[in-house]
DNA sequence: CGCCAGGACGCCC
DNA sequence: GGGCGTCATGGC
C-alpha cells in the first residue's frame, strides 16, 4: 500500500481503485458524491464511521482527517486494500468476458461492509430501485442519528417503521431485528460457517431469500465465493457462460460478479 | 400514465 | 419443486 500522512490526511496511490466505480455500483447505499468538478469527492459512512474521500487525479486519493491508525485499521480494510486487485484481475483475464469487464471498470473494489448494515440494506433493496433504497436508509439513519444497531431497534414493529416508507419490507425489517435480538440468528457465527449452512441460516429471516442472503454473504461477510444472481447476472450467464461459470474463478466469483454486473449494465444502455 | 426496481412470500398444482 | 400473482412505494 503506497500512502503517506500529510497534515491530518492520508494520501494514497492506488491504481486499482476508482471512487465512482466502487462507491456507486450498487454494493453500498450510503455514499454521496458531493463534488465532481476537476476532482471528485464522496462523503459516506460505514456503519457508524464517517469518511470524506477525494480522488484528486487518476489513482490518487485523499482520506480527509483520517489518522494513520484509522486508515490502516479501518478504511484500508473496508476498501480491501490488503488484497492485490492487479493479481486478481490478471487471474480473471484468462476468461475473455471477465477480461473485458475488468478492462471496462478496473477501479471496482469489493467493500468489506458490516454484516448487520448489509442485512438491513439488502432487505430494503428487494424489488426496489437504488435512489429509493438510499432514501429509505437515509431516513433510518436520520431517525437514530447513525445506522442503528439491532439493540437500538429492539421491539420495533412494522408500524413503528412506517416513517421509512419502505412498503411491505417493514415487516421484514422488524423480523430481522427480532432474530438478532433473540439470538435466533448470530451473524458472527454465520460469517464463518460453511457457506451452504450460512445461506440456510440467513434465509430463516423473513424477507431474506437466495439473492439477499448471497448479498449479505458477499458484501457484509466478505465471502468472496458468494455469487448473487439477479436479472443482469442471469443475462451474463445465459449470454457468455452457457456451460457454467469458469471453475478457476470460483473462490472469487463474487468479486468477478461485481465486474460483470457493472459491465453488462453499462454496455447495454 | 405505465413500467420497472440488485426479490420474496404464499398459494397453487 | 417450479410457476405465478401479490406485495408498497416512488423513480423514470
Amino acid at each position: 500500500m503506497d500512502y503517506y500522512v500529510k497534515n491530518n490526511d492520508i494520501i494514497l496511490s492506488e491504481k486499482d481503485f476508482n471512487l465512482d466505480e466502487t462507491l456507486d455500483c450498487g454494493q453500498a447505499f450510503r455514499w454521496k458524491k458531493i463534488q465532481s468538478d476537476y476532482n471528485c469527492t464522496y462523503e459516506g459512512s460505514f456503519f457508524n464511521d464517517n469518511l470524506r474521500i477525494s480522488e484528486i487525479s487518476k489513482g490518487q486519493f485523499i482520506f480527509h482527517n483520517v489518522s494513520e491508525d484509522e486508515f490502516l485499521g479501518k478504511w484500508a480494510d473496508y476498501f480491501d486494500f490488503y488484497t492485490d486487485y492487479s493479481q486478481l484481475k490478471a487471474e480473471f483475464s484468462e476468461d475473455e468476458t471477465l477480461s473485458k469487464a475488468c478492462e471496462f471498470a478496473g477501479g471496482i473494489r469489493l467493500l468489506k461492509q458490516n454484516s448487520w448494515e448489509c442485512l438491513i440494506s439488502f432487505i430494503i433493496s428487494q424489488n426496489n430501485n437504488i435512489p429509493r433504497i438510499k432514501g429509505i436508509i437515509d431516513r433510518l439513519c436520520d431517525n437514530y442519528g447513525a445506522f442503528p444497531t439491532a439493540e437500538q431497534m429492539r421491539g420495533v414493529t412494522a408500524d413503528d417503521l412506517a416513517f421509512l416508507r419502505s412498503g411491505f419490507r417493514g415487516k421484514y425489517l422488524s423480523d430481522a431485528v427480532e432474530c438478532i435480538n433473540t439470538g435466533k440468528i448470530n451473524l458472527s457465527d454465520i460469517a464463518v460457517a460453511p457457506i451452504e449452512q450460512a445461506r440456510e441460516e440467513l434465509k430463516k429471516i423473513k424477507g431474506v431469500g437466495p439473492k439477499v442472503a448471497e448479498c449479505v454473504l458477499l458484501f457484509g461477510m466478505h465471502r468472496t465465493e458468494a455469487f448473487p444472481v439477479d436479472v443482469w447476472i442471469k443475462r451474463v450467464l445465459a449470454e457468455y457462460y452457457p456451460n457454467g461459470f469458469p471453475e478457476f474463478a470460483k473462490d472469487n466469483a463474487g468479486i468477478a460478479q461485481q465486474y460483470l454486473f457493472h459491465y453488462i449494465r453499462n454496455i447495454t444502455e
